[in-house]
DNA sequence: ACCTGAACACCGTTCAAGT
DNA sequence: ACCTGAACACCGTTCAAGT
């Protein structure tokens, strides 16, 4: 009884929802959400939003500038501080806590990561990340010329520490045992290395996290205390 | 009189030079030089070698060891010290001026900086990098987990640093006046990004290298300062 | 054992030709 | 004006079949 196809009016053909630059993002932060972004290729989000490739490029220019707006779509969900919920704090705490949260938003997907390291972001959410930490250092008394430098430092090595992670999540083993680095680092000799040596140790300890707030101390740390040179 | 051809020898054919590790690398590195990482592809070095693509697998697993094998043979450009020519000091000038040239060689190739960040390289005068770097800051009176800890944190810092010079090279203009984020910050209503307002000149200013020896300056403050939490 | 031609399974982007 | 099929000019990697 019920009709293999429903008859459609005009034209016969189901008509396409309307396309729009927020849909395809929404689509592609899905796709890479699912996936990852080395699946998230043109021609996969065209297919998913029924089109050809081609019809991707009125709504972005080229796929950096996607990445760019999958980034700030991601950025919403960050623990923005008066925002009722209380997740972070003031002071360095606040910092602390927000900068991890950045990091560990992209730690999930490090190659958006590597991306938006070339990229230079500037969606209104990268923005005010920016707003709210320099708002969090000149809480901290720190004066405004480090604070400005400061905020790209931290950034940076936020960025910097999800890119680093890279395609070794398939790995069994929760630990890096098989990089190659750590390797070459356990296996050099002495005579050759010999300050390699002497920090064997220290130089596989902590875990991810414990070095992440260790570094966010040192550069809080130093963008309060380092005075910029005088450019202006 | 003399022959267009030279006879050969076995076959009548060129005896082509036994290829190694060696030769593709130094022949990837040369390719690099000339026409930057992008065109460096598997391809095009096979045919720079004289052969087909597939013959590259027997000397290196995949395009990121090849990657790893370019850095660690641009490496050996770097002014050790110790080798006489007196380019890098000791102590502090020392440290930051061997990771100055560390960045200044990842800058002219910012595709490797950022595959090098991906990477963990392992290879022997990356290791000597981290040997060096170590017994600068033991010099320095730094204890060992943190010189440990802070190797891994400067070097990050000098490869993301790199890393973020995009392909804005071809710009006309020197400065970056035409970047997406300048122009963003630039334009950021003080109402809703009242922090922005509060740095607008600060973000702007400074030269890269301004800004890189500040940053390296705030790292070793850091480092030598704040202490790393007990894990071992 | 060592090497490689050809194929596999894709890419991002452009542009002429639709509607 | 807005959209897109088809083409352009490539990729990295694998594998069966050489020598």
């Amino acid at each position: 009884m019920s009709p293999r196809r429903v008859p459609v009016s005009r034209r016969d053909r189901p008509a396409k929802p309307p396309l729009s630059r927020e849909d395809a993002v929404a689509v592609a932060l899905r796709v890479m959400r699912a996936e990852g972004l080395e699946r998230l290729t043109m021609r996969r989000l065209a297919a998913e939003l029924d089109t050809g490739p081609a019809s991707l490029y009125v709504y972005v220019r080229n796929m950096a500038e996607l990445h760019g707006a999958i980034l700030d779509e991601l950025l919403a969900e960050l623990p923005w501080p008066g925002a009722g919920d209380g997740q972070t704090g003031d002071g360095q705490a606040g910092l602390t806590g927000l900068l991890q949260a950045y990091t560990g938003l992209l730690f999930q997907y490090p190659s958006l990561a590597r991306s938006v390291l070339a990229l230079r972001p500037s969606g209104p959410n990268y923005l005010r990340l920016i707003d709210t930490l320099l708002a969090l250092l000149r809480a901290g008394g720190v004066p405004v010329s480090q604070a400005a430098w400061g905020v790209d430092l931290l950034l940076q090595l936020a960025t910097a520490t999800a890119a680093e992670q890279g395609a070794r999540d398939e790995s069994v083993t929760a630990d890096d045992e098989h990089e190659a680095v750590t390797l070459a680092l356990r296996e050099a000799p002495e005579s050759e290395y010999p300050q390699v040596g002497w920090a064997r140790d220290e130089l596989f300890s902590g875990t991810g996290a414990q070095r992440l707030s260790w570094a966010l101390a040192v550069l809080t740390e130093g963008i309060g205390a380092v005075a910029t040179p005088a450019v202006d």
